[in-house]
DNA sequence: TGACGATAAGTGATCAATCACTTATATATC
DNA sequence: GATATATAAGTGATTGATCACTTATCGTCA
């Protein structure tokens, strides 16, 4: 048997509350085991919580899925958007340092959100793959990127010297915060760009 | 009700067999559904089977997953292996070449080792970022490459280049075949190893 | 007392897996 | 070639367990 899950913050709940400790276990099983491989009542036992306590703070197991997954979505969709309107450089470093924080801040919802977006396609309008692609197609409108690739590709290519160093600390292969590699992971992603 | 998977090539079996339509069905449905939130069931009917055959044909539903996992795992590993003997420029070519072309030639296959890898973390010995990561290490102990990072980090960036474009194909943002970027990939990845 | 946070004990539905059994295919013997 | 024997392929009903979710009840503190 498991010990409970006695972290205190919460994603969407103040620290401390039942519904914090309910978050807190869905993202440690979620990511060990997917989101359907886990019962709610394996969930429960672990929030230290009875499982009817989870349908008063969700509607479904599904309702508590797409909560975690929209919080790290929209802060994550809103940091590259925030800034997107300064020199690409600028942008770049900005990007990456803030994305590799929020990644450290909280790696459990991080890595959630790394497995399983693709389990949620229609979460929202907006995504940061969406919001990295308008900024390079802006830079590629204003001549200061190459043109030979679409902007869908070549954002997918930057994105991706992050994502897959993020899947390797998932895999346990790395163990370093990300934020150790941001000025790496800027000169690489400044690289892609400017010679892909 | 879903049409009946017709198609004929198996991943373990031989072309128009009852074999190669179960693991035919299951890509199909692992890919949408992930693997736990599938139903043998379901995936019977689809294959146009009936329920007990898939278990003539495997041990049990995680049998079925990982024979299939297995497969690309095991191919695409040793397709980073045998392109490792030679120099980096052109193991990184050749590399990539291959790569993109076997993922186009078996898409599913290959989507479900992008999306459920992380699900397998005992498969084998073996993996393609662990053999990626051999290949890094060895040029930077032959002053080929530069040390500042260590060589798994610099192995998940440049795979990063071509798999998180994959995960764009996956979640149709991209629809061309990976093939159409081979030489964006070539210098992207060059261009992360030497530079990050 | 009464509203609320929380629980334990349920509900029918669905799950993966197994079962006894049938049909098709292959191999062997004359 | 015909017949006998063995094995593989295939079925679908059934099993006990587990699933997500609900209901009835409890304790507690304003």
């Amino acid at each position: 048997m498991r010990e409970i899950i006695s972290d205190e913050r919460g994603v969407t709940a103040a620290p401390g509350t039942a519904k914090a400790r309910i978050e807190r276990a869905a993202l440690t099983l979620f990511i060990e085991r997917s989101i359907e491989g886990v019962s709610t009542k394996s969930l429960a036992a672990l929030a230290g919580v009875s499982e009817g306590l989870l349908y008063r703070h969700f509607k479904s197991k599904d309702d508590l899925a797409r909560t975690l997954m929209l919080s790290i979505h929209t802060q994550l969709t809103e940091l590259v958007r925030s800034h997107a309107e300064q020199s690409l450089d600028a942008a770049i470093t900005d990007i990456v340092h803030d994305y590799a924080r929020l990644a450290d801040e909280d790696w459990p919802l991080f890595a959630y959100h790394l497995l399983y977006m693709h389990r949620f396609p229609n979460l929202s309008e907006d995504s940061p793959l969406k919001a990295a692609t308008d900024l390079v197609a802006f830079n590629q409108a204003a001549g200061r990127l190459p043109t030979s690739l679409s902007p869908h590709v070549l954002a997918a290519m930057s994105l991706g010297v992050v994502l897959q160093t993020a899947q390797s600390k998932v895999a346990g292969v790395i163990t370093q915060p990300l934020s150790d590699f941001i000025p790496n992971f800027e000169r690489a992603v400044m690289a892609v760009l400017e010679d892909a």
